[in-house]
DNA sequence: TTCAAATCATACTAAATTACTCGGATTTCA
DNA sequence: TGAAATCCGAGTAATTTAGTATGATTTGAA
């Protein structure tokens, strides 16, 4: 019940983006640096969070990457499908074009992956980079006292 | 964000021992023909549910294997850390024995792993074989209408 | 007593996936 | 014109997955 490291990385690029939202764009250089990441695994990531309308590049120098739209409109949930696919535990409960066996109207345990599912769904669609930022924020001022 | 066939197949096994919970051993064989598995493959996952204590072995001719405790307190959970390990969508924030990283403290994304960890664990643990074995039966009644 | 049905154990393997690296082409600001 | 950046595709070592293969051991029943 594991991720890979796209959807890992991607979301911590992606709040990183988040955080220097309304600025200049960000070159994925920085990005790796603050975030310990692989810059040539970065671009690759990156690649598909553009393909999927997430993030909008800027090339050449001065050039790099800004998010497509407010950071309040984009859910975690949006970036790790585009990194990871459709969510599913298991692949006949894919969110999309899920591939059923033949006893799927039967099958129980699909009953309890669908749940799951659901399950976590639910918490990456209810997160915005937007709610990262403030909780980073606060978790700076709590610091600091 | 898959699961591995280990957990999807072992928790077919396991449901369908519970379905026969009360009365002799159930051989290998005829779980594995049931549920369309492979029986030599089912072997290697039924033994790390035996060495996790959720299943016995009676070995021999009519051997088979029975659940080591009545269905009512098998959760799902229970076999799916008994065959992928513990529940962690990262491995930050695995529910024993995290590896996590000098940033821990301050990584916000981190934080939305561990919300993902408790609602998936929080549904695994909710449902026991026993509700498995109702819902099938509801469902059997909903089909003979 | 012997046979067949079963569990138990270990080793092997093909295929897929992961997590990258490498090399270079292209774009664009200064 | 050069440096800074994105863009693109190929390659690859390591790991994991999803089994298969082989055989030893145990035990109830004929």
């Amino acid at each position: 019940m594991r991720l890979s490291t796209r959807g890992h990385y991607g979301l911590k690029a992606m709040f990183d983006l988040a955080q220097h939202y309304g600025t200049e764009p960000i070159p994925l250089k920085s990005v790796a640096e603050r975030q310990s990441l692989s810059e040539h695994y970065l671009e690759q990531l990156i690649a598909r969070l553009r393909k999927a309308g997430l993030v909008k590049s800027v090339r050449g120098a001065q050039g790099g990457y800004i998010l497509a739209r407010e950071p309040e409109k984009i859910k975690v949930g949006d970036i790790i499908r585009a990194l990871e696919g459709p969510i599913a535990p298991v692949e006949c409960v894919k969110e999309v074009d899920p591939k059923e066996c033949d006893q799927a109207d039967y099958c129980i345990s699909r009953t309890v992956w669908a749940r799951v599912r659901d399950s976590i769904a639910g918490v990456l669609d209810s997160i915005s980079l937007a709610d990262m930022c403030r909780e980073a924020e606060k978790m700076h001022q709590t610091k600091e006292l």
